[in-house]
RNA sequence: UGUCCCAUGGUGUAACUGGCAACACGUCUGAUUUUGGUUCAGAAGAGUCUAGGUUCGAGCCCUAGUGGGACAACCA
């Protein structure tokens, strides 16, 4: 591992994108790699955005390149501050910071300037048409399209009609610049794409200045071109528009042999038991069914920050989930897999019961406590210890008791032992029901010579459990949390809406779990690992007075396992 | 009745200018363990979609087929 001397090491493979940009740095074509990641805010960055964030900047950080961030905000309608500022903060919480920090919109004088030029070159038309009667003309995928009656406008009326868009002199859907391509292409996006329509709406950068806005085909290229990326990395579905980001970039390139951006696609992360896109996330968020963005059940990064997952866990899942042009769709194990990893390196360990039964130790004496000392963390000897109170009156968890266990179950049952973990085995001699028939109270009787750390008493026992000692727990709000949906792909079913796979059970609120006093008032966000139960973090509803922690993961759970076969 | 992209264990990704298919997750054993966690040791599981071709040799190259995906917003 450590011996780099040892001749054994591989060559660490490369993704095709690495190998891209190191035969562009050894043949030349670049001296520097810069990319971008272009959100546009119109929504909140997700699990799957997490994967392009990290390529994006990984990249810039390994060729030793930069990374800028910018907002492609060309379309009004859907866009606010809110989402560039939700933005800005999950990918500075993820780790990363931004070479230069740019708006699209900032490019738009720049854009219009491009439009003229078009116009003059005989490159772009004003179209009359509605937009249903553009779509009718596009054609097919196999059928050619029929070109505009406006298409062969003079420049001087194009240029008096752009102008006039631009100075809103027309409604909105009257008149819309196309590109002057191929309306027969097979490439439908050849097909006299659209480059500016009329929006005359307030823009949350611009405001009121433009009565138009530039369509992404028409910025993106120019976007790129303008701050220098050299690499511009998006997912498959803009495989088809890399003729037109071409195309555009063709027209407006003043030295053809000189620099030029290039796009290269690459399969978006899909997950199963979850759906990723922006347009059925806030679906979720609207009608209801989450509590918002950041509902830790969402797979934004917002709810997944609340949920408990660390920064490092989802920059670990991103590396490992490669890049490729493949679809795919990851398995959720594998990024359950990525923050137990983390979270079980950084947890203070706590003893939490989520549904206690009480235990008398009826040979322990009355009024009388002992000081036990817990590890905070086994991974890490210098997270210390802490003291944990011993008494004759604990609770434990319903579910370590049997009234008539199976042989391998390795807990509590009538004249079983267990070791209560950092203090005695105990035996169980006696249990009480209520009127239900609910087991309510064990009644057991501890080895004294057993005590953790000097135990003489050479009894083995297959079980160690967390107990709580009565006279020391607060009461705690715990949110158990279970995936969103219970269908691997709610979203790959033509005839059923996505929403009938919701999982009812995806939260369960346990009102009065126990937990150990001194962490009542642990701080928003903090980790813990409940011991045997899974990995828990603060929420920001939490107060002192009523804590509230949410499920991350439960811990692998092999007793599962074997119980349900 | 089009154009383009993709095709490797259950999942995901590797295999550098062709040379015995590797890693991770998951699964299963076993050991250790005062968390049925962690850790450790090990196993099973693909002969690389199919058919041709080139080659001494093909997962890698070529052709065809099959399967999957993308494209007909004045969205990005």
């Amino acid at each position: 591992m450590n011996n780099p001397g040892d001749g054994k090491d591989k060559k660490p493979s490369l993704n095709f994108i690495e190998a891209m940009i190191e035969r562009d740095l050894k043949e030349g074509r670049v001296k520097e790699i810069i990319t971008r990641f272009p959100p546009e805010p119109n929504g909140y960055l997700h699990i799957g955005h997490a994967k392009a964030i990290n390529l994006n900047f990984s990249l810039a950080e390994k060729y030793n390149g930069k990374c800028n961030l910018r907002f492609d905000d060309t379309n009004p309608v859907a866009e606010e501050d809110e989402y560039v500022q939700a933005i800005k903060e999950d990918i500075r919480w993820l780790g990363y910071e931004w070479s230069g920090e740019y708006f699209a919109s900032d490019y738009f004088d720049r854009l219009y300037e491009w439009a003229v030029m078009l116009i003059k070159k005989g490159k772009a038309y004003v179209d009359d048409q509605t937009a249903e009667e553009i779509a009718a003309t596009r054609g097919t995928p196999t059928r050619p399209g029929k070109e505009s009656p406006w298409r062969n406008r003079s420049v001087e009326e194009n240029l008096r009609l752009l102008e006039g868009m631009k100075n809103g002199e027309f409604e909105e859907g009257s008149k819309v610049l196309r590109a002057k391509i191929d309306m027969a292409s097979p490439n439908m996006h050849l097909r006299d794409p659209a480059m500016y329509r009329i929006r005359k709406v307030s823009h949350h950068r611009t405001g009121n200045k433009w009565n138009i806005y530039p369509m992404y085909d028409f910025a993106h290229g120019q976007s790129d071109y303008i701050e220098g990326v050299t690499h511009s990395l998006c997912t498959l579905e803009f495989e088809v528009h890399r003729p037109l980001y071409d195309w555009f970039l063709d027209q407006i390139l003043e030295d053809p042999e000189g620099y030029r951006p290039r796009q290269t696609e690459f399969a978006r992360l899909n997950l199963n038991y979850t759906v990723m896109s922006k347009r059925k996330l806030l679906q979720l968020v609207e009608e209801g069914h989450v509590s918002g963005w950041d509902d830790p059940r969402m797979p934004t990064i917002s709810g997944m920050r609340r949920r408990g997952y660390t920064a490092a866990a989802i920059r670990t899942f991103s590396e490992r989930v490669g890049i490729a042009k493949r679809n795919n769709i990851i398995d959720i194990s594998l990024l359950e897999h990525c923050v137990r990893e983390d979270l079980n390196k950084i947890s203070q360990r706590v003893f939490a019961v989520l549904d206690p039964i009480k235990v008398i130790i009826t040979n322990f004496p009355v009024g009388e406590e002992e000081e036990m000392m817990a590890v905070n963390n086994p991974e890490n000897p210098e997270a210390g210890r802490r003291p944990i109170m011993f008494g004759r009156e604990l609770y434990i968890e319903r579910e370590d008791f049997m009234e008539d266990p199976p042989k391998k179950f390795f807990r509590l049952g009538p004249g079983r032992m267990v070791r209560l973990k950092y203090a005695y085995i105990v035996k169980c001699i006696d249990y009480k029901k209520d009127e239900q028939g609910r087991v309510q109270e064990l009644h057991c009787e501890y080895i004294p010579e057993s005590r953790s750390g000097s135990d003489t008493s050479d009894i083995k026992v297959k079980g160690t459990i967390h107990w709580l000692p009565a006279k020391h727990v607060r009461t705690a709000e715990i949110r158990m949390y279970d995936r969103l949906f219970n269908n691997e792909d709610p979203a790959g079913h033509k005839d059923r809406d996505f929403k009938e796979f919701l999982n009812p059970d995806s939260l369960r609120v346990v009102e009065n779990a126990l937990i150990e006093e001194q962490f009542v008032d642990a701080g928003p966000l903090e980790h813990f690992q409940f011991e045997r139960k899974g990995y828990f973090n603060v929420d920001p509803d939490s107060t002192p007075e009523k804590p509230v922690f949410n499920l991350t993961v439960t811990l692998r759970d092999a007793w599962a396992k074997i119980k349900g076969k």
